[in-house]
DNA sequence: CTGAAAGCGCTTACAG
DNA sequence: CTGAAAGCGCTTACAG
């Protein structure tokens, strides 16, 4: 077979060596009928010897497609990202579409850099973690027609729009439940950025609780935080500083309530004995920490496989059952809440919360 | 201006309206030279307000190459492929190159999985985490000339194998010596799989260390583990049913120093009290782990950047200076490790061992 | 400075 | 069952 100095072997180069013309190599590859028997395995012989290897972009250059898809995410840094990341490798992986990571970092010059490459007609479709949702990148999407889905995002989110999400109100409101019904009655909060859609549902969803036990909530117990291990210990110190400190924190996310740990370890004080510390996400590191973190679970990879799922779909063009999904929390009860030192007697035992699994021993 | 129905713009769509022939129009779509400067702002203006996308597939097709480049994983799941893939991003980003990730999962189905889609003509060239070095990957790379860089390997790489990796040797080595020089005399080894080469290396280095100590290695204090939290648990509850346990434990990494301190709680025991305990990798959960973990740090986000760096200088056809290269390890000094409970008199202080780094207060 | 022609490697109708 | 022709959207020489 004559190879054409050191390029590549073409369909040409295959048709040539079996004798056949360009076409009937192009049936064999598709696996398209309407080739005899011993045509089809002389061909598929003349392509397992001589190693060729069909051309991806002649090809979406008749498809019209590009047969890679985008997660975008804000950086490359958290267990949480990768949770994500890994259910969504999981549901692409069997499909004979690329997954192009790319992180937007400062936003502007991310954003913009992406969307580059966006514009030069890269993808077939992208899902965004944590998307804004009034952007130019939403914008530039949907005047494009590419397909997205938004898992998780910041400021508010078109009722239409493709998204994933986890239950974060009622997750919130379970753990705070689970509190109280241990025995607190100061139970403090600090929330993650107030522009992201979980943080105001996770927020309202422990002021749900506490209204349904008609605690009134108090401002000073209410904290802010950017979902770091430091938000957490600033904000712990806070609530610990305070004349009348909380006797349990719902701490946002696991990273912050393992700066809480920090901010207790400081003083002396652990969970449970001093403070009862609940989480949010249970990445692994939650079973881990000393003491291991009860926490309300997110179904991250779940959350990347559904969202790949959409994805999918909306790039075969069908319709959406429903253009908003949310997955169910869980609450992980471990070792970091107890009931409060000087509590009343607890009458209601913890077990007696509604969906509380208990993990390990 | 016609737009054809749906479909997207084509070059020619943007040369009617603008008047010119497409040549023109590739020429201002390239900021190639030739073009009057008023015919090129108009064209310009008709490119920027049609929203036209050039379409990458078309490029592609002319210029051989793909604009994709692959990062292959065995697992999306570790804090350390995370760092990694952090590092290659950010050297990517600002390239006109996607990266695409994909996790080969249990070798076999993963791995062909993923070969399938290079075999499409998918990619421009990868950077393989834990390649094992003799693999039909690698020699499938290597007959296709698709270019490549490991980063860490399994089994034995050939030495003109671009590759990159870290002085596990000399870390493991370091923080043996660490150890010696509080005054330990037993130390424990707990390593991962001996496919790795940094598992090999690391193992080494802590022989080198404790054979210029003058201290004989004895077996039954040299553990295997998978790297994994659970087989540091289960080789150091090994190691503490010994007749005489070690008072230190080197960890071979972060995961499995974790699942030492697991097994220290579990015996009422505690770092770095009753053992002192070193890790490997400095994961960012190592700092925040009680006791904050004492760890050779290595560079992940950086291994990562160098390999893709040496990637770029692969695919551009230039030669690479050094097949392989090492980045430096360093030990970071936390908490978990002190003087043996009935040391001989520590003559030798901490600080004194070379190189080490003091993290924090 | 501008453009008509040919071609990248494959696939999609359409004939035989 | 098999193949000659045209075309996907761009770019690379080559003329003017």
């Amino acid at each position: 077979m004559a190879k054409r100095s050191a390029s590549r072997l073409t369909i040409a180069d295959v048709a040539a060596a079996a004798q056949v013309s360009t076409m009937t190599v192009s049936r064999v590859l598709n696996d398209q009928p309407g080739v005899a028997p011993e045509t089809r395995a002389r061909v598929a012989r003349v392509i397992a010897e001589s190693g060729f290897v069909r051309n991806r972009a002649a090809r979406a250059l008749k498809h019209r497609h590009t047969g890679v898809v985008d997660l975008v995410v804000p950086k490359l840094d958290s267990a949480h990202i990768l949770e994500i990341m890994r259910g969504v490798e999981d549901m692409l992986a069997p499909t004979p579409l690329r997954l192009a990571v790319s992180a937007t970092h400062r936003e502007e010059r991310g954003e913009r850099q992406w969307l580059a490459k966006v514009a030069d007609g890269g993808t077939d479709g992208a899902i965004l973690v944590l998307a804004r949702g009034q952007s130019a990148q939403l914008d530039e999407l949907r005047r494009r027609r590419i397909p997205f889905v938004v898992v998780d995002h910041r400021g508010e989110l078109a009722a239409d729009t493709p998204s994933v999400g986890a239950t974060n109100w009622s997750g919130a409101c379970q753990a705070t439940d689970y509190l109280l019904s241990l025995g607190h009655r100061r139970l403090a909060f600090i929330g993650g950025p107030p522009s992201f859609g979980c943080s105001r549902e996770r927020q309202s969803g422990y002021r749900a609780a506490l209204d349904a036990a008609q605690i009134p909530t108090e401002q000073a117990l209410i904290r802010e935080g950017d979902f770091s291990q430091e938000a957490g210990y600033a904000a712990a110190r806070a609530l610990l500083a305070l004349p009348a400190p909380p006797t349990a924190i719902v701490a946002g996310n696991d990273m912050q309530a393992l700066g809480v740990y920090a901010a207790l370890r400081e003083r002396g004080l652990s969970a449970p004995d001093d403070m009862s510390v609940v989480g949010f996400d249970d990445i692994p590191f939650a079973a881990l920490a000393g003491p291991p973190l009860t926490t309300v679970r997110q179904p991250l990879a779940e959350m990347g496989r559904v969202a790949a799922e959409m994805l999918l779909t909306l790039i075969d063009g069908a319709p959406l059952a429903s253009p908003r999904i949310e997955l169910a929390t869980a609450l992980i009860v471990r070792a970091s809440c107890a009931a409060p030192r000087a509590a009343p007697p607890a009458g209601a035992s913890a077990s007696a919360a509604a969906g509380v699994g208990v993990e390990g021993s």
